[in-house]
Formats: structure tokens, sequence, C-alpha cells
DNA sequence: TGTACAGTTGCAGGACTGTGCAAGTGTAAG
DNA sequence: CTTACACTTGCACAGTCCTGCAACTGTACA
């Protein structure tokens, strides 16, 4: 899906360069996939939260359940249920059925790891 | 503001528990620095958007200047030039100014891979 | 000094997102 | 069957973010 994107117009010739054109424009068209971006970003965002990532660094831990991750964070049941859901939606976390209680975790270990680095990152940084 | 929270009624004593008390909430008072969960989150919202992950796909092959990027993606000026000023906020990218051009660039090796592990992650994943 | 180019900033409008409470669903126990 | 618990969903409000255009700053060059 979308190879080589839309760019109809104005391929960045050798002669026609609209802007700068100091000799340093070589570039490949794009070889990244579009959608693939878009699928990034929405991850990222759903990242972008720090209740959200709270949530997601307790769960790195271990599988937990919703009222305890209510109880521990401080937080009303309702509102950490709705995190977790748009969490779910972006396939961040899986949830399991076990008797009364739903528990819940982190879908993969490549999650797991953009989670520590992104807040290994954020502890060194500042 | 807001430390602690309000919460006069519902304190989770020992025998007090409000929610399921199956035998499974000891866990450790939260080691991980909130304020660095706070950093993270806000590093992971800038990456969260199509459009400044694109300009970062660009960025972390090597330096581009403004004017490149915004006639590489198609976009006007100005736009670039704001999601670069959202990214260099957020000390993802760094500038330095050459003549008449200013050249950005990925902030470091850290971010990089950060931004990488989230694209590969997304394409493999659907 | 004046012109052209490269970027930045300001300011509306509109869309998206998070929040809180109340009501609903579903499961286990009496 | 009824109650209690665990969780989910709906809805309205407020805050936040993205976008686009226009105006401004700053650098190079004649």
């Amino acid at each position: 899906m979308a190879e080589t994107r839309t760019q109809p117009s104005s391929t960045p010739s050798d002669d026609d360069s609209p802007s700068c054109r100091s000799g340093d424009h070589e570039h490949q068209p794009l070889r990244f996939d579009d959608s693939a971006c878009e699928r990034a970003a929405a991850i990222f965002r759903a990242l972008g939260d720090p209740q959200r990532l709270r949530l997601l660094i307790m769960l790195e831990a271990r599988s937990c359940c919703v009222s305890e991750l209510a109880e521990v964070l401080q937080e009303p049941l309702p509102a950490v249920s709705q995190r977790l859901r748009v969490l779910k939606t972006e396939r961040i976390v899986r949830s399991r059925r076990e008797g009364k209680h739903v528990f819940y975790n982190l879908a993969d270990a490549h999650i797991s790891r953009l989670v520590t680095n992104g807040v290994m990152h954020a502890m060194e940084d500042s």
C-alpha cells in the first residue's frame, strides 16, 4: 500500500527546484511506508499521555486488573477503564477475563521496549 | 496543583479494600519517577502526529533544511517550520544555521531508535 | 541601501481528546 | 431470583492541538 506516494507535479528535477538548489537535495523518493507512518503515529499518540503511560509502566511489571490499577493510581475506575480502552484500540494492551476480574497486560515485547526506552530517555535527559 | 488529589473517604487500608482482595495486590509504591513519566509522555505526544513523524523519518537519514523538507513532503513551508518548532521544544530535534539555511537533525541516537522502533513495529504489526 | 530568499511567529477557526458522572452489562454468590 | 461487585459505555463540557494564511525577522548579495 501507498508505494511511491502521490507525487505528480513537482518531482525534484535538476533545474526546476523552487527553493535552495545549493546542491544537496539528492534524496530517494521516500521508501518508507505511508500507512505505517500513520499507524506508528497513532501508537505514539496513545502513549503520549501521562496517565496512560503510568498504566503501561505498571502493566510492564505484570498483569493487573482494572480495580487494582485504579486503587494504586488513586483514580476513579471508569477513568482507568476508559484509558485502557484507548490502549486496547491501538493494540497496545490485551485483556483477558478471569472470573469476576479483567486482567490487562502489554500486547508484546516490542511495545514493552518502546515504553521502557521512552521513560529511560526522559529520566536521563532532564 | 492537586497534590495527592481529593480522595477523602476511600483510603485503601488493609481490611477496607473496596475492590478485589483475592490476594494479588502486593505492589511496590511506584518506584518510577513521576516527572519522568510526564516528560516521556510529552515526547511521545510530539511523536504522535503523522506529519511530524514523517519529518523525523527524513531527518533520521540525514540533516535537512526546512525548504527541502517542505519540498519533498509537498507542504507549505510555515507548516513544516511549525512542526519542527514543536519537535525542537521537546528537544527531539536540534537546529543549526548554515548561511542562509537552517538545518535540522535528530537530537541524539536515543530518539532515533525510538522512531525506528515505532515505525518498524507499525510495519510488521499490520 | 535595497531586493530576494529562508524561516519564524501570530492569530483565528475547527477538529480532536480528555474528564466526570450516571447508567448499563455481565459475572459470581446467597 | 436477587444482590453485590467489577467493569464498561454514553453523553456533555472544557481544554488542547492542528491548520492556514498573513505579516514579520533575518541573512546574503548586488
